[in-house]
DNA sequence: GGACTGACAGATATTGAAATCTGTCAGTCC
DNA sequence: GGACTGACAGATTTCAATATCTGTCAGTCC
C-alpha cells in the first residue's frame, strides 16, 4: 500500500556524520523526505482527503514525528506549495538572464510561462487541480513567487531599455504592467482556456500589443 | 414577511385588455414581476438558499406558477444573470457610439467600465457575491455578454484606425486583445483586488502600454 | 378554457451523532 | 538527551436519516 511504508526488520542506521554530505538513508526522517511523501500522498488521495495521519502512515512513523518538523498541516502545505512554484521560477530565469536582443527574449520568457503552464495543467489535470487548491490556500507564498516572476520580467525590461531597443520605461512598474496583461495566460484560474481553440492566436495578439507598446518605434 | 404577498381580499382584474400598455397591476403574474422577486429573494437569502419556493411565496402564488413562466430553475436564474448584465452594456455603450478621437474615448471606455465594477463589488459586496455565484452558473449568457463588449471595443478601434489615430490593426482580434490585456481590472474574480493600494497606478500602467501599442508613431 | 393550485416522485440539502483528524505533550526508548 | 510514540481534547469530517426542494400534472376555479 504505502511507497515508503513497513521498514521492518531493518536495523536504525548508528552513526550518521561519518559521511555528513552523503544521502540520507530512507529510515532518517528529514523535511524534504516528509515533503516528497506529502506531495506523493497529495497526489493520491487529493487535497481534500489527503490528511497528516496519511503521510505519517505512509512514511511508516507516527504523526507526531511529522510535527516535530512542520509545525502544522497548512505549514506542511505551504512548503509543498513553495517546493513547486519555486520548480517554475528556474526554467525561467534562463530566458531572463540570456543574452541578447530584449523583445526576443521577453517573447520568448512569456511564451515559455505559457507553454509550462499549460503543460502542466495538460498532461496530468487532476495534479493540477490539486496544486490549484494549494495554491489558493498559500496566497502569501504566491504572492511572493508572483513577485520573483515579475523581477524576472523587469531585468528583461531594463535591459532592453539600456540597449535603447525599448522606449525609456521604469522597468518595475511595466514589469507588473506586461504581468498583468498577460494574465490570462498565465493565472491557473484561467486553464480550461488554454486548451479552447485560438487560444494561441489570443496569446499572440495580447504579445504585439503588449511589445509594441514597449518598442522605440 | 415578504414584501408582495397576502393581497388578501382584492378581487382578480377581470379585463385586461382595455389599455393594452398600460403598466401591469401586481395582482398579474408576469415574467418581469417574477424576475423582479427573484432578484430580491437572491438579495435576501442569497443564492444557496433562495429556492423557487421562496419566490412564489414572495409572490403570494404557488412555486407552480413560477414554473409556467420559466422552465426551471436555472432558465430563472439565468434570465436574472441576463438582466444584470444587460445594465453593463448599456452604461457604456456611450463611450464607444461617441464622436472624437479614439485614444481617450477608449480610455474613457475602460475606465469606465473598471470603475463600474469596482463600485458593484464595493457598496454592496454581498450582492455582488452572489451574482459572481450566478455568473459562474451561466456561462453560456456571460460568453455572450462578454462578445457584446468586444464589440463595444472594437467600434472604438475601427474608429481609430479609419481616423488614422492607430495604427491599422484588424479592429475584432486588436479588441478581443485588450480585453484580454485589461482582464484583472474586469474579471470579477479579482475583485478582492480592486480595493488594494497601488490598483489604479497598476491600471493606467496597462492602459499606457495597450494605448501605446495601439497609437500611429 | 386558461391561469392557477397542490399533491406527488425523485433529487438535493440539512442535521446531528459517530468517526476521524489536528495539534499537544508526558512518557518511552535507544 | 534527543527522536519518537501514542493517548488525549477539541475541531472537523462523514454518514445516514430526515426534511425540503424541483419539476410535473391532474384537477379546481373563475
Amino acid at each position: 500500500m504505502s511507497r515508503y511504508g513497513h521498514y521492518g526488520g531493518l536495523p536504525a542506521p548508528s552513526s550518521l556524520m561519518e559521511r555528513p554530505y552523503a544521502p540520507m538513508p530512507p529510515e532518517t526522517l528529514t523535511p524534504a523526505r516528509i515533503l516528497e511523501t506529502t506531495e506523493d500522498v497529495l497526489r493520491r488521495y487529493g487535497p481534500a482527503k489527503a490528511t497528516v495521519v496519511d503521510v505519517a502512515r505512509a512514511l511508516g512513523v507516527s504523526h507526531g514525528s511529522v510535527y516535530r518538523h512542520f509545525g502544522s498541516k497548512a505549514a506542511l502545505r505551504e512548503a509543498v506549495t513553495q517546493r513547486w512554484l519555486d520548480q517554475s521560477h528556474t526554467a525561467l530565469s534562463a530566458f531572463a538572464d540570456a543574452e541578447g536582443p530584449a523583445e526576443p527574449r521577453l517573447r520568448e520568457w512569456l511564451a515559455g510561462l505559457f507553454a509550462a503552464k499549460r503543460h502542466k495543467a495538460g498532461d496530468d489535470p487532476e495534479l493540477f487541480a490539486t496544486y490549484m487548491v494549494l495554491v489558493g490556500e498559500n496566497s502569501a507564498v504566491v504572492d511572493r513567487h508572483i513577485e520573483t516572476m515579475i523581477e524576472q520580467l523587469a531585468r528583461i525590461v531594463e535591459g532592453g531599455v539600456r540597449d535603447g531597443e525599448f522606449i525609456a520605461v521604469d522597468p518595475a512598474p511595466t514589469a507588473r504592467a506586461i504581468w498583468d496583461a498577460t494574465n490570462r495566460f498565465h493565472d491557473p484560474a484561467y486553464a480550461a482556456e488554454w486548451f479552447r481553440p485560438g487560444i494561441d492566436a489570443a496569446f499572440e495578439a495580447v504579445c504585439d500589443l503588449v511589445l509594441r507598446g514597449l518598442r522605440r518605434a
